[in-house]
DNA sequence: GACCGGATCATACGGAGGTTTAGTCAGCCT
DNA sequence: AGGCTGACTAAACCTCCGTATGATCCGGTC
């Protein structure tokens, strides 16, 4: 579907990467092999802590953890990335485990659970739907973080006129709200949109859903 | 939070309701009993086709599901609802239940679920988990569908119009694009603002966005 | 002090948005 | 045939948007 790579056997940046941790080596091993068989990157880590050591490269990517870890359980683990802000989806297995353990993996968005021993395929299948998963949500965030860069640009009082214009408020009802003269707010307006990029307003209103962006406090007088 | 009921004794539309799905009376029984004392008004059924039969109202509600179930598995019955478009959390229940059957549950869309024996704690987290989670969705679908109403009303040329206003388009752009005099679309556009009761035009995009409108085919000339 | 960017405002002009009034035309229902 | 609705258009008129030109003021930097 989506257009891969041109230089065949460069792997690089472009390439989808399966993150596997366990601290069983022959686990990795095996896990490794399987899916360099189908030509998937992969880094191996021992623990939770060597994986965190890592940077973490801006490519699709899964994890694979198993959710008995010897330190950090695999549970804790998840939790942890989610608490430092490291999105990645999770691919938890286990040998041992149980449906509490399951539910709450789930709840806090594991995308799936195999209990080994597990066929290659099933792995496979799984780590497929996480990269591509990972592939969307990346793409969905860049959009959003040249918003951001973009909007960062504005100086503030362009961003508060910005969130009045996008509410819908005429140039002479925000010249009010904010006492200021009319022409001065058509002179934000036109370096906000200059700014953003924006070839209309409905581009801007978009951009400002995107970004969330609402006046700071309470609604717009009728 | 919410402000609920006015006349204390009177069980009726506004109150949320939990639905008990299982062949073994004793548990609709006791399920039933325990809600019942919380004060949730419970419905209970010993088949699938039981519950399908029943008129859902339309208030905050959840079904409890057994996952082994007679005639239909609790899982087949979760897709069933899924493809007859009934929109309703469901917390499963097992006695005997394996890690891939949960985890097929929960990627479904299974908000929780209990193996028995399970506290009733955990039932009536699960059960006011599921019931505010239905009661934030049937709010969103309730704007949705006043939205839908709306754009009901609106002759196909407006509604054409509509998609190229929101688009960014200029009116003369418009005029263009679909072969029609400048004054012809502005008098369609004010139409549309006064049906769908847009107060401004950062207004009427968002609606689009709700609606998901875009142009039928092909995206704008740049 | 000189310089610069952010913010402010005035005047003026052209273009875009929007309404009212008024009229034509085609299709549909009774 | 008569009545109705949707679609279309024109002329006139007003408001609003947007930009250009030119200018003042302030705070921070070199």
């Amino acid at each position: 579907m989506t257009g891969r790579r041109t230089s065949p056997s460069l792997a690089s940046a472009e390439d989808p990467i399966v993150f596997v941790v366990d601290d069983d080596s022959s686990v990795r091993e095996s896990l490794s092999s399987l899916f360099r068989s189908v030509g998937l990157r992969v880094e191996a880590f021992g623990s939770a802590h060597e994986f965190l050591q890592c940077k973490l490269p801006n490519v699709p990517s899964c994890l694979i953890l198993d959710i008995r870890l010897p330190r950090l359980s695999g549970l804790d683990f998840q939790a942890e990335l989610a608490k430092a802000d490291i999105q990645i989806p999770v691919i938890f297995m286990t040998g041992h485990g149980d449906i509490p353990m399951t539910v709450r993996a789930m709840k806090a968005g594991a995308v799936d659970f195999l209990t080994k021993p597990f066929r290659d395929q099933d792995m496979l299948d799984a780590v497929t739907a996480a990269i591509e998963r990972d592939r969307n949500s990346r793409d969905e965030a860049k959009v959003l973080s040249n918003l951001h860069e973009l909007f960062a640009t504005l100086t503030p009082r362009e961003r508060q006129v910005m969130a009045l214009v996008t509410t819908g408020l005429m140039n002479k009802q925000i010249a009010a709200e904010i006492g200021l003269a009319e022409i001065t707010v058509k002179i934000h307006r036109g370096h906000i949109m200059r700014k953003m990029g924006a070839k209309s307003l409905p581009d801007l209103v978009r951009m400002a859903e995107l970004l969330e962006i609402g006046p700071p406090s309470g609604q717009p007088q009728t």
